[in-house]
DNA sequence: ACCTATTTATAACT
DNA sequence: TAGTTATAAATAGGT
């Protein structure tokens, strides 16, 4: 097909062969092309040059993924399908723990329980009453401390008051000079009453946001 | 390339499209062959004929998913990986949602509640509640059905036995004869106390199950 | 499936 | 890399 008949067996001159890659290359789209709109076939071609350049010839109105599929689905030979089916797999998988939390949530909810046995109910209603407890508990808990807090505030401000009345006290005296020396004396005096160190900072750092 | 020309467009006649079909994809199919032999190049070739046959050529030493895969580092285009990322992607989706009902359920059930803030355990508290509601509410209601169940039994117990004594007392008189007149009369005496047929089978057919 | 007139593809050359 | 052309190859229509 040429000046000169070919074998067909690699073509050793480098140019040469690049050049009858692009021209056979053009002649394969195009052959591609006319067969698909002649015949109303499907054409996934794809070409790759030994210097890694590539080409693709796809039908139109379809793309390369749904003539692969279909090849897939009739040869029976697995592209991508192995890869698939794990991720399918572990879809169903998780699919269904999740359906069976669902049915349990809405259980515990007390929502479609209508086909349910007694055995069942009286395992939810069990579960339930030591979910509450726990809850109860927690909140007890919660309420315990924020009790705790404020009795810490309450000495807190016993003792604010103690310091601003002997400040009031030293003014009136108009004694400026002695303040911080006769406050430290009167601490002194005040620390029985005082278990530890008074600090504005909780204790419990977080405790606001849990209220 | 033939006795005559032909435009490039469907051959709307069915055999000789079929005709022109065949012949044509040998002819890609050769040419296919001819370039991966003449200029060192990998080819894929996937043909489906309308009629849903399907022919491939791919390069020897290769095969369908190398060429794929070179071609999808190459053109960047995604085939299967599309794939992949969506059932990833769903995953993802789904696993969130599966932690997120765990940890619903770990908080009714009264676990992982540490760190919860008041707010949270109240609500928790209240789904509790009602959960616990509503799970009662069935079981009051299994046990009146049960109830109701029983006192059917009962009544027909009440009957078998009145039917049984009275055998005995015919038996006793030796007036075998009249039996079943004389019980028909005495079962319409009964009728008073009886508001309804008795049957042996249970009103509520499940029951059984449920208990 | 085969035949062959004719079209088309392309090898060698520029 | 692109254009030309002689020739090989493909194939349309017929059998």
């Amino acid at each position: 097909m040429g000046r000169g008949k070919i074998e067909i067996k690699r073509i050793e001159n480098t140019s040469n062969r690049q050049v009858t890659y692009s021209k056979r290359r053009n002649g394969l789209m195009k052959k591609a092309k006319e067969i698909t709109v002649l015949c109303d076939a499907h054409v996934s071609l794809v070409i790759l040059a030994s210097s890694g350049k590539m080409h693709e010839y796809c039908s139109p109105s379809t793309n390369l993924i749904d003539v692969l599929d279909r090849y897939q689905k009739q040869s029976g030979k697995k592209l991508w399908d192995a890869k698939h089916e794990n991720l399918s797999n572990e879809i169903d998988r998780i699919k269904k723990e999740n359906d069976s939390m669902q049915i349990e949530l809405r259980h515990l909810k007390g929502e479609d329980i209508t086909s349910l046995h007694h055995k069942d109910l009286m395992a939810i209603e069990e579960a339930l009453e030591n979910g509450l407890a726990s809850v109860r508990d927690k909140q007890l808990e919660i309420y315990k401390m924020i009790k705790k807090h404020d009795k810490m505030l309450e000495e807190e401000n016993k003792h604010l008051n103690y310091k601003l009345r002997w400040q009031q006290e030293m003014a009136m005296d108009g004694n400026l000079r002695d303040l911080e020396n006769g406050y430290l004396q009167k601490v002194r005096d005040f620390q029985p009453q005082m278990p530890f160190a008074f600090r504005v900072q909780p204790i419990q750092p977080n405790l606001q946001e849990r209220i």
